[in-house]
RNA sequence: GCCGGGGUAGCUCAGAGGCAGAGCAACUGAUUCGUAAUCAGUAGGUCGCGGGUUCGACUCCCGCCCCCGGCUCCA
């Protein structure tokens, strides 16, 4: 694609008509103009709101009456087809805002006038292909013939102004490519995406369920169990090793807490609350209130900060219905929370921790960190004195550390500001995964003391922390990670011993009893099937590694070693395979390196 | 919560105002097998829930629940 000159897009705006000008996004945009183009040439009586280049391709939005079809969608592609081939060039044009007003009230476009009477701009820039013509900053391609590769994804609602007390809009997403190769590519990753998607392999795996009698809460199943005991066990490992203190505190509490912590004034719209013998109750949404309590139970001296205390604790929010997502948006939310309470001079050290302790474990996990600093919501808590002392102590924090982070502002917690830890799956998808959170507020509310040393009572300063974040999200998005084929030391199944027929049962029997006695999580698999089907069944379960026995392994004291990946290693003897076992398990290694030289 | 699409056997899905279907899985039997699906038979259902229309409703109408794709919100 050509280089955009610079003069071609010097006018600026604010507001909705942010277009970067990358070559991929201004194809983006491009495309979602033939295709606003096309809908206007099937759908006359439709209104344009907005269409802007996104992550992955761009969307249009239209005020029409019925939503879109499947069939609609394929018969605008055919139309946007047309117009690329028909290759007209994108024409700019700049006039007054009165004048852009007035030609878009003639033509019947009440978003565009919308738009136009809240800009401040005195001139606005307006862009034509052929006979359609949009408000729009640029820049675009020159011509339509440029669009080589665009697909149409689907349709559904979309406020204007992305606000639900706004009319709902119909938005048609697409997305468009440099190449049709890169279109191919992206297409590819959509349908690995579904083959991956944890609901499936949930099910397919045996390692949840998700009933109507408890929406937004997974049964777990044992295999599911087994690996969320795995990554607790982990968990608290390395707490124990790092000075933690694990509690436990109720999960059914009286509203008084929360009207004191302030949850009741900032939160209560996600609260599950409940009469209980004329006094009313609310299940907790996070542990942070009570563990002051833990905090409180005894005098502290300012020696004995940084006081860490950590608890898995099961919440529960009211989220909408419309928002559930099997595990990434659940309302009973298992968090693996601690609070940090520090003295002020000990804040930068303590993040600094909790910031090497999430590296370690994503490292573990082949997960790239990214980190987001989330600032004051206009819903805060506090004063604002506090608040620019807690976000300059996060970015302080992430100074120190050497991190590169975004700017998330306004999505702090209402009670102090917090480092959000995103993380990138193979697929590039984008997940909050663990955060950090920087507060003064409880605190203040819950009156916590410490005697420093010069005799005097202080104020801790409280450091909210998950790793995991939510065990539900965290084991979705490494379910989807790995697709499935979890890591040996998670694995729920470790490995399945495949005699060749019923005649070496009792081999097949001697060297499950033998994993199963070095705890290996090992499977016998004798039923009356033909070796290729169970091979074929454990493949599918993604055990990590299949023993196969017959006459020549009874014979040599070995097994026929085959890893999930395909390889096959034969006559590894008993010995190696556990000793291989139980180093791979103990280091939790993440490749498979039993038998392997 | 909002817009749209769905809910039929454990799973994936077909069907449709007049006896509820298939494949896989399960169970039984035969086969005793060397690296990704052996053969035969059997059993399996409140067609999401509740109401209505009808001689008759899985099918049509109304309400609700849940799921999916988005929006909004979020770990």
């Amino acid at each position: 694609m050509a280089e955009v000159s610079p003069e071609e897009r010097h006018l600026r705006l604010i507001g909705e008509l942010d277009c970067d000008p990358t070559p991929l996004a201004t194809l983006r945009h491009s495309t979602s103009h033939v295709m606003a183009q096309a809908v206007k040439r099937l759908f006359p009586g439709v209104k344009v709101a907005i269409g802007p280049a996104i992550d992955d391709g761009f969307y249009y939005d239209f005020a029409k009456a019925e939503p879109f079809t499947p069939e609609d969608l394929v018969k605008i592609e055919a139309a946007m087809a047309e117009i690329v081939a028909a290759n007209l060039p994108f024409e700019r044009q700049e006039l007054d805002r009165a004048a852009a007003i007035a030609f878009f009230r003639e033509r019947g476009e009440p978003y565009k006038v919308e738009i136009l009477e809240g800009l401040d701009a005195p001139r606005v820039s307006l862009y034509r292909q052929g006979d359609f013509i949009d408000l729009c900053r640029g820049p675009h391609v020159r011509s339509t013939g440029e669009i080589k590769a665009f697909k149409l994804l689907s349709s559904s609602g979309a406020y204007w102004r992305g606000d639900e007390r706004n009319p709902m809009l119909q938005r048609i997403y697409g997305t468009a490519w440099l190449s049709q190769e890169d279109l191919d590519k992206h297409l590819w990753r959509l349908d690995e995406a579904k083959k991956r998607d944890h609901r499936k392999l949930g099910r397919e795996l045996e390692l949840f369920v998700f009933h109507d009698v408890a929406p937004g809460a997974p049964f777990w199943l044992p295999r599911g169990m087994t690996v969320f005991r795995q990554l607790e066990a982990y968990w608290r490992e390395v707490h124990d090793a790092n000075g933690y203190l694990e509690t436990s505190t109720p999960i059914l509490v009286n509203k008084k807490l929360w009207e004191q912590s302030g949850h009741w004034d900032h939160y209560s719209d996600n609260m599950f609350k409940l009469e209980v013998e004329e006094q009313t109750f609310g299940l907790k949404p996070m542990n942070c209130p009570e563990s002051t309590f833990v905090y409180r139970h005894a005098l502290r001296s300012y020696r004995d900060l940084p006081l860490r205390v950590a608890e898995i604790g099961r919440l529960h929010r009211n989220e909408r219905s419309g928002t559930l997502t099997g595990l990434f948006r659940v309302r009973q939310v298992t968090m693996d929370d601690a609070h940090i309470y520090c003295r002020p001079d000990q804040v930068q050290d303590e993040i600094t921790s909790v910031l090497g302790l999430i590296r370690q474990f994503y490292k573990l996990l082949n997960l790239e960190p990214r980190f987001k600093l989330a600032t004051r919501p206009d819903d805060y808590m506090g004063t604002i004195e506090m608040w620019d002392g807690a976000e300059h102590g996060l970015h302080e924090a992430l100074k120190a550390n050497g991190l590169a982070y975004e700017l998330k502002p306004k999505d702090g917690a209402f009670y102090g500001p917090k480092i959000d830890i995103h993380v990138e799956d193979v697929l590039g998808r984008d997940w909050q995964i663990a955060t950090i959170q920087l507060d003064y507020n409880l605190p203040e509310r819950f009156q916590l003391e410490y005697v420093d040393a010069d005799g005097h009572a202080k104020r801790p300063v409280m450091i909210h922390r998950a790793i995991f974040g939510s065990f539900e999200r965290f084991i979705g998005m490494l379910t989807e990670h790995v697709a499935g084929a979890f890591p040996t030391w998670l694995a729920p199944v470790q490995a399945r011993v495949l005699p060749v027929s019923q005649k070496h049962e009792d081999y097949a029997r001697a060297v499950h009893a033998r994993l199963r006695a070095a705890r290996v999580r090992a499977e016998l698999d004798d039923r009356n099937e033909k070796l290729g089907y169970r091979i074929r069944e454990a493949q599918v379960q993604k055990v990590p590694y299949m023993m196969i026995v017959g006459q020549q392994e009874r014979e040599a004291g070995t097994v026929s070693l085959r890893h999930r990946s395909g390889e096959e290693l034969k006559g590894v003897p008993v010995d190696r395979v556990l000793a291989d076992l139980a180093r791979e398990i103990s280091s939790r290694a993440s490749d498979l390196t039993v038998g392997r030289p």
